[in-house]
RNA sequence: GCGCCUGUAGCUCAGUCGGAUAGAGCAACGGCCUUCUAAGCCGUAGGUCCCGGGUUCGAAUCCCUGCAGGCGCGCCA
């Protein structure tokens, strides 16, 4: 039963108001005392010419007292609700364990498909702390979506065209080393580029080859190609061990190179339409004045596409070949004004499916040093990141639970949940400065509480080692007791909300407050040793938030380990 | 210059699209392990919700002006 929706109900009975318009005005009271809901009368004052407190007491006398409802009270121009603890109780525990890790799951989606575009890393580049955002919301966004219903396309657009493979190309026919490269993977690709780089200052003569091989890759020579198959293959290698332990899995690779016969398509199409303009020797499509847009360059001067035209191509592709009902794109903010641009253009060509485009933006990363930057060294590997967080869960472990027998493999996902944790605990618009302070702190909202929380019972129901059958709800009245439940109650309309905004971290701070208030509930009631009935129900309590937070925790990406 | 975003405790952030006395965590200080995992719990202290106007029964929240910071603004992605 849904005790909101229950109340609107029973509201509109007594107003006259309907049900849909009743319930968003339904709030939650700032102190637990105050009831479970409150219908604030103020809004009613006017209409029925009355003082909000004359109103609220009347309401307040003629409610019915059925279905949960315990008590209505009046104060202060707001009308009360106390719910039946046991009611509430029941009705939570009950969904929990019927719905298991499926708590918090529907079907609202109805299978319909949405593609999702992130992490997206560039063929050659090291995987850092810059590329984390994209990479775990997108992950996280892929859940949600796909525990709601959804058919979720994740979509992870490879930057893999450009000179920089012509680069690469020639510097390794001319110092690289097929076995240190095998072997040493990214790191050794970027070690021949950087050197590339470096000579080039000297020799620009270097440049033009790097230009000819470039070409060479475009024409489809069979040597080339092969090289750049094969520096594809090393990087998604190595970046393939990061997806895993994040525990990623992406529907499709296809990234800039796959686009690149699908171009001259969108240019004649934007021909047709009679969007493009010569500009200066380029040819652009401009924005009505009201957009307040700068126009945007589809050809360069040398007939070459550029990055939007491959964005439109591939938004083409996308909606023929998944005929999504949403395509999301979730990259830094940075990019605000070329999604803008992007989602226009596509409108312009007269597709009304622009509209079901949405960027969804994040912040940027910073270092303490500054902005990250590769060619200055402001640059955090994530693997280096991993590993020290990483270190620090494996320190812990040694010290709080020695006999621990998985110990590197629950270290590991204390330290990746730890980061994953960072990364979608504010909203996605946040600046994140990176501190390693903050990373290797577990202590507090943090993605170790949570998953210390989640092993404490399991620890718990463990040494149970059965979970009763027969539960007398009205053993769960105390505070400690409802305040959990109210908040394990609330789960699945946290993610609801998550999807509905594209925002995971909604689904982290209700996974928190669940951790905080079982805590609290622990630390406060006895729960194994208590009288046979109690000892019942505060097992089943136990067990229903083990199973809220291991559901939040899969949501956000980290791993509920048993026991750390 | 133009456009977008952000501004809440020393720090990192919430604040359920206008409601009741603005909440958490970190850091600081003080307590709690012979009892279910102390990666925990409790307490103390900490606020000009950037400034100023407006809208109304009521504003951290909505509107306007300003200030501060970030990002972007044609041949990169």
């Amino acid at each position: 039963m849904n005790f909101k929706r229950n109340t609107a109900e029973l509201l509109s009975a007594l107003t006259g108001i309907d049900v849909p318009t009743l319930l968003p005005l339904i709030e939650v009271p700032p102190k637990r005392d105050m009831g479970d809901f409150a219908f604030p009368c103020f809004s009613l004052a006017k209409t029925l010419r009355k003082a909000p407190p004359v109103i609220a007491q009347d309401i307040a006398g003629r409610f019915p007292l059925q279905d949960g409802i315990a008590r209505v009270e009046a104060v202060s121009g707001y009308v009360n609700v106390f719910l039946d603890a046991e009611a509430v109780a029941r009705e939570t525990l009950r969904s929990v364990a019927s719905a298991g890790s499926r708590y918090g799951a529907s079907d609202e989606g109805q299978g319909r498909v949405v593609c999702m575009d992130y992490s997206s890393i560039n063929i050659a580049k090291p995987f850092h702390i810059g590329h984390l955002s994209s990479t775990v919301i997108g992950h996280s966004l892929y859940r949600i979506y796909g525990f709601l219903g959804y058919k979720p396309i994740g979509i992870n657009h490879l930057g893999d065209w450009g000179t920089q493979f012509g680069k690469l190309i020639v510097a390794f026919q001319r110092w690289g080393d097929k076995d240190a490269i095998e072997a040493g993977g990214i790191k050794e690709l970027l070690t021949i580029y950087v050197r590339f780089h470096d000579e080039a200052e000297k020799d620009d003569a270097l440049n033009d080859e790097a230009r000819a091989a470039f070409k060479r890759i475009e024409d489809g020579d069979p040597e080339a190609l092969t090289l750049f198959q094969w520096f594809k293959d090393i990087t998604l290698r190595d970046v393939g061990k990061i997806y895993d332990v994040l525990g990623i899995v992406f529907d499709s690779y296809a990234g800039e190179s796959f686009y690149n016969d699908k171009m001259d398509r969108v240019v004649d199409e934007l021909e047709k339409s009679g969007l493009l303009v010569l500009d200066q020797g380029a040819w652009v499509v401009n924005f009505p004045e009201k957009d307040h847009m700068p126009p945007c360059l589809v050809r360069k001067a040398d007939g070459a596409s550029l990055y939007i035209t491959r964005d439109i191509a591939a938004a083409l592709y996308r909606k023929e070949h998944y005929d999504f009902y949403k395509s999301l794109y979730i990259v830094a903010y940075q990019q605000n004004l070329h999604f803008k641009q992007l989602f226009r253009v596509v409108g312009m060509m007269g597709y009304d499916w622009a509209k079901d485009m949405e960027h969804v933006a994040f912040g940027m990363v910073s270092i303490e040093e500054g902005t990250l930057s590769t060619r200055s060294g402001r640059v955090l590997f994530l693997q280096d990141v991993f590993e020290k967080a990483t270190e620090k869960a494996l320190e812990l472990i040694e010290e709080k639970s020695p006999d621990l027998e998985n110990k590197r493999e629950v270290a590991a996902q204390i330290g990746v949940g730890a980061l994953v944790y960072g990364t979608l605990s504010a909203s996605r618009i946040k600046d994140i400065n990176f501190s390693w302070d903050r990373t290797l702190n577990f202590e507090g909202e943090t993605g170790p509480y949570c998953q210390y929380t989640h092993a404490r019972a399991c620890s718990v129901l463990r040494k149970a080692e059965t979970l009763p059958a027969e539960v007398d709800y009205a053993e769960l009245s105390d505070d400690y007791a409802q305040a959990l439940i109210k908040l394990i109650a609330a789960f699945p309309e946290a993610v609801q909300r998550a999807c509905a905004e594209n925002e995971p971290f909604v689904v982290t701070r209700a996974v928190t407050e669940i951790a905080q208030a079982y805590n609290k509930f622990y630390f406060e009631q006895r729960i194994l040793d208590a009288p046979p009935s109690t000892r019942a129900a505060r097992l089943a309590l136990t067990d229903a938030a083990r199973q809220t937070i291991a559901n939040g925790l899969y949501l956000i990406g980290i791993a509920a380990p048993e026991r750390m």
